[in-house]
DNA sequence: CTCTTTTCCTACTTTGTCAATATGATTTTA
DNA sequence: TAAAATCATATTGACAAAGTAGGAAAAGAG
């Protein structure tokens, strides 16, 4: 029950441009040397934000990426679902899920939904301001 | 962010197990009937559970599985963890979770630990005497 | 005592995803 | 026009998921 670390980039990597654009474009290099993270992964993955209209790109020297909307405005949720494709724990618990082959009583269904519920009341409620500020307490110091 | 079938068929065994044992074990090759499930597979799963001391096995003609544990003491997040490996959504917010190269600052950190929180609330909750007695509602009748 | 039913054990396979890496084209500013 | 950046696509290597396969061992039925 993994969040990838495709996720967990666009996170860091929309935190770090939230924490560090004065008003010029943030260099997806800038944020590599920060991060520690692949240049050329996150270019893979700032294009999916990019098409989503999370952030806007700049080109040529001295260009990079601007937030397109308040950093208060997106959510961890929205992030996740964009670069982990859906963040249900199961198929049949999402929005338009499938249905099953064998329509019957189905046990663990209401267990699924709850799940998804909980697990979705976090992340959209979890917003980048939120995260940038959020410095974690002394012996909390980990990093992923 | 995916359960695996894995996880997912080791819950509807039990709950198969649980419904069906009148005090006469309950052979894999039934509930592979039952659930629609490889009785192979099936068979890989539940020597897991027998190991962990879930259920407990009677060999030979009549044979099959018993569970070791009342339902209400089996909970859906004993069962998740002992066949997905563990349900935390990142390893740092596990118990005894590794620590990070870089212990720097860590923003994200704490959604994890919250992440994590909700999803363990959710399944250390509910158990399988609870998954036993649910049937969904009149079109609410998925299954996977 | 032997046949059948079951669990038990281990290895293998296939498919797909993750996590990048690589290569180069395009745009824009200095 | 050179450099700095984004943009686009293809490829790779490692690993796990989801079974399949084959048989050994135990135990009850006849």
């Amino acid at each position: 029950m993994r969040i990838s670390t495709k996720g967990r980039y666009a996170l860091r990597l929309l935190i770090d441009i939230a924490a560090n654009s004065s008003d010029k474009p943030v260099s997806i290099k800038d944020v590599s040397e920060r991060e520690h993270i692949s240049d050329k992964y996150l270019e893979q993955i700032i294009s999916i934000l990019n098409s989503a209209g999370i952030v806007r790109s700049v080109r040529g020297p001295q260009g990079g990426y601007l937030l397109r909307k308040k950093p208060e405005d997106i959510t961890a949720g929205m992030i996740l679902r964009l670069t982990e494709g859906t963040i249900s724990p199961v198929p049949c618990a999402e929005e338009d899920g499938p249905t099953c082959d064998h329509m019957s009583v189905c046990s663990t269904y209401g267990l699924w939904k709850r799940l998804n519920q909980a697990i979705s009341d976090v992340l959209d409620t979890t917003t980048i301001a939120d995260l940038v500020t959020q410095k974690p307490e002394a012996g909390d110091e980990y990093c992923i």
